[in-house]
DNA sequence: CGACGAGTTCAACAACTGTTGATAACGACG
DNA sequence: CGTCGTTATCAACAGTTGTTGAACTCGTCG
């Protein structure tokens, strides 16, 4: 299992074998097609994940960003329980289906208690934002951002979570 | 060449076949070899991409994502030309230094002469953004961005690219 | 006509993939 | 003791993939 999540995370689906990961646990594999049916399987084993975000009710909208940033690291970092699901999301409908069923149920409720209106596209403004990060920062590795401290990306992100939370909408 | 990029950009790097690809422009599959050696020959042919960004020194912050959106548009939308590269960066090392290269070439530099400071953070925190719009309504086929129109995702974004050029950095 | 080179096809190789069925170890339990 | 279920391994299959080298077509030029 532990195998499986570090190499779908770092390899993406297509590019794990289940050969592979039976070798990293040094175990044949034919027991991994044993306990998880499928590759698909496997994958869906790896990948399932169960994300709690803080309570968001009654913190400044000002304050969101720095409340967020943690987990979101957290769970979209390198070895984060999301990273797998991001990379096979780009040529794997089904997991682009589930990054999307975390979202709806988890992560937009959370911000849509902010929101004065129009919630769903308020949070899937912010959630765009944060997952542009996170390709940027964790797949593409772009410097700028790997390099800023977690603390000044909240001080950047601040506002402009706010702006999402709480301005008029055009 | 057009089957390639069609599928390069709707189903990835590897899983793309060199056969399918022949199939598809009604050729044989040796024929494609012969004129890009490899599959990572074809795929950098596919790939191959002189985009041009309008100039942006004079115009106002607060115009910036208007100009930009439909640019953006052009270049990340499913058949657009940064689609296959952005599909293959996730788990590609080279598409996504390639991608990368993109960026600090093309799009950072045109950012960069309205930012009036820190130009790289600046234009990676925009830039990050756009990414993650393009994935969230792109790859993942998020439904509030997906349906949201054009000039209503320009007027989001209008201030908060705006805030990323010439707000105070933190 | 004959040679040539570009365009194109054919058949095949070697490697790797997901997947399967048979079959061992082996402790638990009656 | 014998049986059972779990854990595990083995060898092999069928399909697909990137890649290769030989061969065929055909218009051009000498």
């Amino acid at each position: 299992m532990a195998a499986a999540r570090l190499q779908f995370g770092a390899n993406g689906f297509e590019r794990t074998t289940i050969r592979s990961v039976a070798a990293a646990a040094s175990v044949d594999p034919a027991l991994v097609m044993h306990y998880f049916q499928n590759k698909d399987g496997l994958f869906a084993a790896a990948s399932r994940l169960d994300i709690e975000l803080p309570r968001l009710s009654g913190v400044a909208p000002e304050r969101v960003a720095d409340v967020i940033l943690p987990v979101f690291i957290e769970l979209w970092g390198p070895d984060g329980p999301l990273m797998p699901l991001l990379r096979a999301a780009s040529s794997n409908r089904t997991a682009a289906d589930a990054l999307l069923d975390v979202f709806a149920r988890q992560v937009a409720p959370a911000l849509a208690v902010l929101a004065i209106d129009r919630p769903q596209e308020r949070a899937a403004l912010i959630g765009a934002h944060l997952l542009g990060i996170a390709v940027a920062r964790y797949i593409l590795g772009q410097p700028p951002l790997v390099n800023m401290d977690d603390a000044t990306l909240a001080s950047w992100l601040r506002p402009v979570v706010a702006h999402y939370l709480i301005d008029q909408a055009p």
